[in-house]
DNA sequence: GGATTCGGACGCTCAACGGC
DNA sequence: CCGTTGAGCGTCCGAATCCC
């Protein structure tokens, strides 16, 4: 890109993400821990503009809502080069399936109690978002199957996938509790089939 | 070693859906 | 009508890479 930087010297309102490589990358596991949702992993909620201006945009660097924003002046850019980027129009009269079912939990359950899933929290194995700035994945959703202790499941293979990862069609969640320091209870995640 | 790039996680907005 | 849902698209963290 064309604009210059900054080191993130902001925020320093983060905790280290999770996992920051993906676990199906890891070839040497075949099991991988999933925290529950129910678990602790503290992190203060990032705090985004609204509107970043054109340059921060541009370098996918954090902008600040006053004109010209501080990496603007670190940078030495110029009032005017500091403007607020153009939103795109979200797309109208895109059709929605029927809405499913949520329990409490964030578990969706239809079909007869078959097929069970949720919308967050899961592993998103060869699912690749698009490039810095552009739409994020859609589809994220995984789709699984409830057996008596945990759930078989399946992720959609996505258009634009170019992670080169294999296909995992199928994996197992089984409630297992996490050892000590990951806090509470987990999903344990296999490859394949299971149990 | 500092600067730059960018993959991908995270978060917000708002139109469609669906219950009342 | 209005609350809920989730698609769409935005920000920006942080690792990888580049460059001096």
């Amino acid at each position: 890109m064309s604009s210059s930087d900054e080191k993130s010297t902001d925020g320093g309102d983060d905790i280290p993400d999770s996992p920051t490589s993906d676990p199906f990358q890891s070839s040497a596991a075949s099991v991988y821990m999933y925290p529950s949702p129910t678990s602790q992993t503290v992190r203060s909620k990032r705090n985004q503009v609204k509107n970043a201006c054109t340059n921060c945009q541009k370098a996918c660097k954090k902008c600040d809502p006053a004109r010209p924003c501080l990496r603007c002046i670190k940078c030495r850019f110029t009032p005017e080069e500091c403007v607020d980027s153009q939103r795109k129009e979200r797309k109208k009269g895109v059709k929605r399936g029927p809405y499913k079912k949520r329990d409490a939990k964030g578990w969706l359950i239809e079909y007869m109690g078959k097929i069970i899933t949720r919308s967050n929290g899961l592993p998103q194995p060869n699912i690749s978002p698009p490039p810095c700035g552009l739409a994020a994945f859609a589809g994220s959703m995984a789709v699984e199957y409830a057996t008596g202790t945990g759930f078989y499941g399946q992720f959609p293979l996505l258009p634009g996938d170019k992670t080169g990862y294999p296909h995992h069609p199928q994996f197992y969640l089984a409630p297992v509790p996490l050892s000590a320091g990951q806090g509470g209870e987990g999903f344990m995640y296999h490859h394949g089939s299971s149990q």
